[in-house]
DNA sequence: TGATCGCGCCTTTTT
DNA sequence: GGCGCGATCA
């Protein structure tokens, strides 16, 4: 057993633990995946349990493919392949595709997304004639998703209060909804294979003997639903081994319970705790950082992390004035650690607490013409365009799915407007049968349809046609050539490229960009399908809804990656920057009056911190836009807790602080101090009047040029796109005159 | 019918 | 500062 050597032992023990119920509570960086990795391959290769025996449920279909990886080599890819690996949702939406009749539900289900989770909730309230002002769909859909996770359909949901009769009313009608699309969304995949197992137990016992041996990765993020499906699983042989560590919960917004920890002992007297301490990622700098603000919480078990890899350099903590500031700031930094310390671009992450604030990340980024990776945002798979096309896919294999036949009915135009769509549901909802049903019913001769006009009735038939023309095709057809035949017969590239050309207004830069972009991704939704050639048309859509934007992070690319804290879990970079440490953004405001709450965003920040190998810089702004309107903030709480001895202040000596830069904004500047002491002795490549050419932005005029060598940055007015700031020694850039 | 404009709301976090 | 929704016009 050659991988039990790589083992240190308390994770042997772990790994070689015997049979019955095992918990293994793992700090960050102590190897967790590793653990679970070689349990497997202990199990297959020692224990002889034949590996289709044994399923693994990791946190992300990324986690599952690299497990699935390092398997192919410790077993041999045949027998890896045979393992049931996977996120709790993949596996369940492969069982109920297998026990779509036990479950009671239809064999084509389609997976419906955030997205046509909301516009469901919107029309189950319309038809029932709820404000939406009063009732916000978000808050109701949800009540709804909690309710699932704790297992209660509509049927046995308690209301508690008005607001919950009104939760209980649309919860009935918005899964009446779903099942006349025969669709299911994220929390019925687990809600809907739960119930089977406790209401079928010829099934569950078919499930129970297959799998004998039960492992899960992030215990601590698993909700009631997921812990029901394992209990279920191992009630009678108890083979379950789950790797959890409570200060990395965050996800109890979504229903995630990381007092399953505390309900394994109580269900499990015969569990085994083990507890890994040693962490193999970070310096001890940033280990004690991340206990002083863990530690904070009550109701944990303080772990002594401890590592052998020295103490490591200081923490950065930096004040910038604002948003943008604080972005160039990073960008800055980054730029020095590569040219100082040779550094490759691709060891660094940037984090922060929601989505919006990229866009100041991304916008220095692009001022510095540096590439960088993005994870979230602007998910792929809720692009406009790509939601189309899937939409399209879905009504071939589904055409009852009333959601995505409103959704690309008429797109492009083809003269089907609000009124005829109307017209159409109407139909549909009295008839009790699906808007696909209604347009085949007005091709029947002598049926005129519900009262539409001639025009639209061409229109409709021409459309019908359309899509069943494609879903004979696409018994012979491979996905991609689907996806092909449906662009041409959509004439989708002209929508998307072209649509704006009888105007004749002059389109801007980023606007044929924008068009570019789409298409762009259209296409690259065609490359994903073209992976899926062996594949049918069922599996594709499945996967698609299924994976996450961390799950498409590419190694390949040398470029920092700029993500959200939450998709950081379970991942780990070289250099850490974390921005926005304010109060009100982290520790978000939502959480301030909610103590619970409030202790998630302390392991939130844990989470980022413990992310870092060998350093972290940690950004504040002192102003921030909010909304359009920039306001004052405040540094972190969880500043205060890492004690002063483990952080200095950013480069420059001596640092300036926002508020005095808010004071002496510009003069200072101007002198063009060097960021950092002990600097190269460069001349300054650009001079102010300078006219110059880059080969992105085009020609323009130096107004402003600061710093030396690497660090040089010069703000120049490009005659198309206005003012810049750049990194001179990072930018495609020449001088042409002056 | 469809495109355009303006208004109001908003922001946690994601499988 | 952006996005969706609703009112308004060609």
């Amino acid at each position: 057993m050659a991988f039990l050597d790589h083992l240190n032992p308390q994770q042997r023990g772990a790994v070689t633990a015997q049979e019955g119920p095992i918990l293994v509570l793992a700090g960050p960086g102590s190897g967790k995946t590793r653990v679970l990795t070689s349990r497997v391959a202990y199990l297959v290769l020692d224990q002889d349990v034949p590996p289709w025996r044994v399923m693994a449920v990791t946190f992300t279909n990324k986690a599952a493919r690299e497990m699935r990886e390092r398997l192919e080599e410790l077993l041999g890819p045949s027998r890896a392949r045979t393992l049931t690996l996977g996120t709790f949702h993949a596996t369940c939406a492969r069982i109920l595709r297998r026990e779509a009749e036990p479950a009671g539900i239809s064999r084509d289900y389609v997976i419906f997304d955030a997205d046509d989770q909301a516009r469901l909730v919107k029309q189950a309230m319309a038809d029932l004639n709820l404000d939406d002002k009063r009732y916000p769909p978000r808050s109701v859909l949800a009540a709804i998703s909690q309710a699932k996770s704790e297992l209660i359909p509509p049927e046995t949901y308690a209301p508690q209060s008005y607001y919950g009769e009104i939760v209980k009313r649309v919860y009935e009608r918005y899964q009446a909804l779903l099942s006349a699309n025969r669709g299911l969304d994220f929390d019925d995949l687990l809600m809907v294979t739960a119930l089977m197992f406790r209401q079928r137990r010829e099934v569950l016992a078919r499930y129970q003997e297959q799998y004998q041996h039960i492992l899960v990765d992030e215990f601590q993020d698993t909700n009631q639903a997921q812990y029901s499906l394992l209990r279920h699983l191992t009630r009678d042989h108890h083979n379950l081994f789950c790797v959890a560590d409570e200060d990395q919960s965050i996800y109890r917004w979504r229903g995630a319970d990381y007092r399953n920890i505390r309900r394994l002992r109580s269900d499990y007297a015969d569990l085994e705790t083990y507890i890994l301490e040693r962490n193999y990622r970070s310096t001890q700098t940033i280990l004690d950082a991340a206990r002083a603000v863990i530690r904070h919480n009550r109701d944990r078990v303080d772990k002594h992390l401890y590592t052998d890899r020295g103490q490591g350099p200081e923490i950065v903590v930096h004040e910038a004035y604002d948003q943008d500031d604080e972005a160039q700031f990073v960008v800055d930094t980054i730029a020095q650690f590569v040219a100082r310390e040779g550094r490759s671009a691709g060891d660094f992450a940037i984090m922060y607490r929601t989505n919006a604030q990229s866009r100041a990340l991304e916008e220095a980024f692009v001022r510095a013409s540096l590439p960088y990776k993005l994870v979230g945002a602007t998910r792929f798979y809720s692009r406009r365009e790509v939601k189309d096309l899937l939409a399209f896919l879905r009504l071939v294999h589904n055409p009852d799915d009333d959601v995505s036949m409103a959704r690309v009915v008429n797109v492009p135009a083809r003269g089907m407007g609000a009124k005829t769509i109307t017209a159409l549901e109407d139909a549909a909802r009295e008839q009790g049968i699906s808007v696909y049903r209604v347009l085949q019913s007005i091709r029947e001769p002598g049926s005129e349809g519900p009262g539409l006009w001639s025009r639209a009735r061409t229109s409709c038939l021409a459309f019908l046609d359309m899509v069943e023309g494609w879903t004979v095709a696409s018994r012979e057809l491979r996905v991609a050539e689907l996806v092909s035949r449906i662009l041409e017969e959509t004439g989708y590239e002209d929508y998307i490229r072209h649509s704006n050309d009888g105007t004749g207004g002059r389109e801007d830069l980023a606007q044929r960009e924008q068009r570019e972009e789409r298409w762009g991704n259209v296409l690259e939704l065609r490359n994903v399908a073209a992976d899926y050639q062996h594949h049918s048309l069922a599996e594709f859509l499945t996967d698609v809804a299924l994976v996450s934007d961390v799950d498409n992070l590419s190694a390949d690319v040398d470029a920092p990656t700029l993500l959200t804290l939450h998709s950081a879990k379970g991942l780990e970079f070289p250099i850490v920057f974390i921005t926005g440490l304010e109060e009100g953004l982290l520790p978000h405001s939502r959480s301030f009056d909610e103590p619970e709450e409030m202790a998630e965003e302390r392991r939130l920040t844990y989470v980022g911190l413990t992310r870092a190998k060998d350093r972290l810089v940690l950004t504040y702004a002192f102003r921030r836009s909010r909304f359009g309107s920039s306001e004052a903030a405040v540094p972190s709480r969880f500043l205060d807790d890492i004690p002063d001895e483990l952080t200095r202040g950013s480069w420059g000596e001596p640092q300036m602080s926002g508020r005095e830069r808010e004071t002496s904004w510009g003069s200072a500047e101007a002198a063009g101090a060097p960021a950092a002491g002990g600097e190269l002795t460069t001349q300054p490549r650009f001079r102010v009047g300078q006219r110059v050419l880059h080969e992105v932005f085009g020609e323009g005029m130096v107004l402003e040029s600061r710093g030396l060598g690497d660090n040089e940055i010069v703000t120049v007015n490009f005659e198309e796109l206005g003012l810049k700031r750049l990194m001179a020694g990072m930018s495609p850039m020449a001088v042409l005159e002056g």
